[in-house]
RNA sequence: GGCUUCCUAGCUCAAUGGUAGAGCAGUUGACUCUUAAUCAAUUGGUUCCGGGUUCGAGUCCCGGGGGAGCCA
């Protein structure tokens, strides 16, 4: 890996510097910065003000009616256009670009010369008044500015952007700045999830915390990670799920609970995987899984509408277009193992041949198995390998069999189901979502029995709660990072993920 | 963790085992409506690190670091 760059002392270097200095961006502009406080003025301390962010100035413009709007605008310089006695140059702001025009005689002879000693990357405050150019562009024509901080470093290259995986996820701040599709996709994640609390709080849904460090880590089959608390001398797991938390908050009288919180999963990191991600999850009291069929497509069509403005979105692996209008397809799990396998596999469930039948269709659909793998194992990669991929659809995959998850209720005709559905989108699980089991025998019974395969332990402290009494609910688990790479068309979490984990970099000082 | 692949100027990329180059950025100059502005000149390298093979290594080999993809 190449070392990034190391900030050495401003002190020693402005001593050290050589004497041509025209190679090294750096020194140059450290000589600037030099100069400028020479002459008595100290960019990091300027503060400035902004009436307006670009796009929303740029609104301001009435047709036909140029320099008749004043704006304050504040950016980082990203674009310079140097003619000699007058230049165009466009600032960054949070909304976006926006383009400034400088006339020498506009602005006066000295206030020109000091702006030519600018440099991309720069950060500036400006007034002006707003006009047209020939060619339509909106701009600020500036009558006054400021620089409020200097630049020490260039900008990336400024038509490719930054393009080294490593240095757009390690400096993402620069990602940020130069290319306006992370910019935007990013963003559009921090509107998302304010849409999914909005949604949530028109259904008077509370949103709750939980702690992270828990010393048991339940709720789900993960490895954890560890820590240690000092003063108390113990160690603590990082959460791998939020749901034993929340349903003890059903238990306490909270009947409509969320969290969306970091969860941390000690795993291996590949496209759909960081080892901390977002989780969303819901609770209704009195509800069930398709309480929260309806919640979820609630959320999709809110989103779709408020942030996306459209109900169809191109799936980035596949190239097919995903709909999320409508009813979504519900399909039984059995149903569909069935028609992969091409036969009826699940009439045999509980019988003595069960294990043989599945193995011998696993195997003729070219899977490789584990050799201590239980029927339902082998039945369920049948189902992630050869059907997840397929649905692309939104589709309600209900009906599990109960031994993929111990915190369901068990199906009334058939116990060897659960009242589940599993919503896969895109060929990705985006949400689980429960009809929760708040039997505290059956409860112990499955957990016990999770507990007995050495996957973790029971949280004794949960069954407890449980004896006090949960009401029946509904509850759902809503990847978040998933959720935004399906809604905006990435191709991996890291995209989605403003500073995915990477190993630590070297730091030499 | 395994396999494949990548790492060259601040950035984006070139370079049969034979003098390390280009565009942007930078520097100097010209230009008062530009849109990757244009024009002229020009600076800039620990080729990720460490070994080896070779008359000669960015290139081949070994080890290490980091990233990406596929698999687990």
């Amino acid at each position: 890996m190449r070392p990034l760059p190391q900030p050495p002392s401003l002190r020693h270097s402005m001593n050290d510097l050589p004497e041509d200095i025209s190679h090294n961006q750096y020194a140059v502009r450290l000589k600037k910065l030099a100069d400028m406080r020479a002459a008595g003025f100290d960019p990091f301390r300027a503060s400035v003000e902004q009436t307006h962010f670009s796009a929303d100035a740029m609104q301001l413009h009435v047709e036909g009616q140029d320099y008749a709007v004043t704006v304050k605008v504040a950016g980082r310089l990203v674009v310079i256009r140097d003619m000699g006695k007058s230049q165009f140059v466009k600032i960054l702001d949070q909304q976006g670009q926006i383009q400034l025009y400088l006339k020498k005689d506009v602005i006066g002879e000295e206030a020109y010369a000091a702006f030519k000693k600018l440099d991309l990357g720069d950060i500036i405050g400006a007034e002006g008044t707003l006009f047209k150019t020939k060619t339509g562009e909106i701009t600020v024509r500036i009558t006054r500015y400021t620089l409020v901080c200097k630049a020490l470093r260039p900008l990336p290259e400024k038509w490719h952007g930054l393009t080294d995986a490593e240095q757009v996820y390690r400096q993402r701040y620069l990602d940020l700045i130069v290319n306006e599709e992370s910019r935007k996709r990013l963003m559009l994640r921090s509107r998302i999830v304010a849409s999914i609390r909005q949604t949530l709080a028109h259904r008077k849904f509370l949103e709750v915390e939980t702690p992270v460090l828990e010393g048991v880590a339940g709720g789900a089959a993960a490895r954890p990670f560890t820590t240690h608390h000092n003063a108390l001398g113990v160690d603590f797991f990082l959460r791998i799920a939020l749901e034993l938390r929340l349903k003890r908050l059903l238990v306490g009288g909270y009947d409509r609970v969320f969290e969306i919180g970091r969860i941390f999963r000690n795993e291996g990191i590949s496209r759909k995987h960081n080892p901390e991600f977002t989780m969303l999850e819901v609770y209704q009291a009195y509800s069930d899984f398709r309480g929260m069929m309806d919640l979820i497509q609630g959320i999709f069509t809110d989103v779709c509408r408020d942030v996306l403005g459209i109900f169809e979105i191109r799936h980035a692996a596949s190239g097919q277009m995903i709909n999320f209008a409508g009813d979504w397809r519900e399909a039984r799990y059995f149903d569909l193992i069935d028609e992969a396998v091409g036969s009826k596999l699940s009439a045999l469930r509980g019988t003595a041949g069960y294990k043989t039948a599945a193995t011998a269709a696993a195997q003729k659909l070219g899977l490789e198995l584990h050799a201590g793998w239980e029927a339902f194992e082998i039945v369920n990669e049948i189902f992630s390998k050869k059907i997840e991929p397929t649905l692309i659809q939104p589709t309600f995959v209900t009906h599990l069999p109960k031994e993929l998850c111990p915190l369901a209720k068990l199906n009334q005709q058939d116990p060897g189901l659960i009242d589940v559905f599993e919503l896969i989108i895109g060929g990705m699980e985006i949400a689980p979502a429960y009809s929760e089991q708040n039997d505290p025998f059956v409860q112990r019974e499955m957990l016990a029995a999770q507990a007995g395969e050495g996957q973790q332990k029971m949280d004794t402290d949960f069954l407890l709660a449980l004896e006090h009494g949960m009401p029946p609910a509904g509850g759902m688990g809503v990847g978040i990072d998933r959720l935004c790479i399906l809604l905006t068309g990435a191709e991996s979490i890291r995209d989605v993920i403003l500073f995915p984990s990477l190993r630590p970099a070297e730091t030499k000082d």
